[in-house]
DNA sequence: GTGACATTCAAACAATTGTTTCCAATCACG
DNA sequence: CGTGATTGGAAACAATTGTTTGAATGTCAC
């Protein structure tokens, strides 16, 4: 569909900053291609439509995250033959893989804030593009995670997973803003991997917490 | 500025649903003022702006909030008089201020949605608002869980609030989808209020989660 | 009733949006 | 070189946006 690489990726390379600082509504098509410095119709021409656009810039980062994340997942299976990896070696694994995929662009605050965006937006076709198009790998990351936390029921896993998944989106979307703070608050300076590194044992403590109690599917009907 | 209560509170309410639903820049003016059977002109004539109406909105939440929250911790101060307050009971009282404030008009899920938005759609108006009317409330709050948990250097217990907030406002904000999910997954009905129970181990073992290794600032002996 | 005021209403406003059109430039290839 | 398809660009398109206008309507004091 695209041959001149040149304009499309100077086109997703402004597109994605600008929708990352400002959303996806808040852009406009001019606003892009005007800092890009290509027409006003490239847009529609390489890519058909503003969504088109939109999903596009997604794809640039979720294919090559989750091919690099299956093939991370298929070393620690084998390396764990057939056992139960530890809850640790996955959540490494997973923020290695995160990490890497934006690095060769310098990118993370962009690719998180755009994650953030995909699931605060209410855009309903992105949510189910990115779900669609890469369900898959979250899905086998949650039975490896499944295999790790037995004594977890099944409900209480899945709250959890998200509880932490908004944990890393919120705080790393928002990076910026709240980077301003601490810095001016606390005269520290933090990078991203300080943050992963605080992060860790952050989120290890909330997937083994005590189970709440009085489960409510068990007795209570409403 | 308002003495016609029916007009406003009716663009209010139906704009206060229509934001959470589809967000702001998503939302145009005449898709609030025909749903709410008022003339369009209404929005400019009682608010002033659109800009002003997405903060009334906000503020119909969030004055009683910070109200009943302050009375809370004061309270809560006073019971404990000169001590520190656990932070379980800091939890509990927010997590109870959150909860009471919509629970009038039944509408938690709106509350949080737009709290989701606020801080993810890089409106910046919104977050200097919120931030300037009511960053007080917050300031208290962090200075009574710097008491609490005295092990803690400071940018740790910084960070991890928003870990939690993070966790807190992307679930609860994002509570429809992933209601739907769990439920066709677990068949497992859940209300607001088991959320809450879910989330209060989860955000303690958090907070009390141990140090991550190597403080780039800091010594940590062992 | 009359006058004064606040509110509602239909219409038009100017600006911006995503998208399309049409023509010139470019390129590959015989 | 010449031909034909592909890609670039300026302008126009139709639709929608937030906002403003000015007249009509309502409401209350006198």
């Amino acid at each position: 569909m695209a041959q001149q690489p040149d304009t499309v990726t100077r086109i997703l390379d402004t597109a994605e900053v600008l929708f990352a600082e400002r959303g996806f509504a808040e852009t406009s098509l001019r606003n892009i291609t005007s800092k890009a410095k290509v027409n006003l119709a490239a847009v529609n021409y390489h890519f058909g439509s503003k969504k088109a656009l939109i999903q596009a810039v997604f794809a640039r980062y979720l294919d090559p995250f989750t091919e690099r994340f299956h093939t991370a997942l298929d070393e620690l299976e084998a390396r764990h033959a057939g056992g139960v990896i530890p809850l640790e070696e996955l959540l490494e694994t997973m923020a290695r893989c995160v990490l890497e995929v934006p690095a060769e662009r310098n990118s993370l605050k962009v690719f998180m804030r755009l994650l953030g965006l995909a699931y605060s937006q209410a855009q309903g076709h992105l949510r189910r593009y990115i779900q669609e198009e890469y369900g898959s790998a979250f899905t086998r990351f949650t039975e490896l995670v499944r295999l790790a936390t037995p004594e977890l029921p099944d409900a209480e896993r899945f709250w959890r997973l998200h509880f932490m998944l908004g944990t890393v989106i919120f705080t790393l979307s928002g990076l910026d803003a709240l980077r301003d703070i601490a810095e001016q608050d606390y005269g520290e300076h933090v990078g991203v991997r300080d943050l992963v590194r605080r992060l860790r044992p952050v989120v290890v403590a909330a997937m083994n917490a005590p189970l709440p109690e009085s489960l409510p599917s068990q007795r209570e009907a409403g």
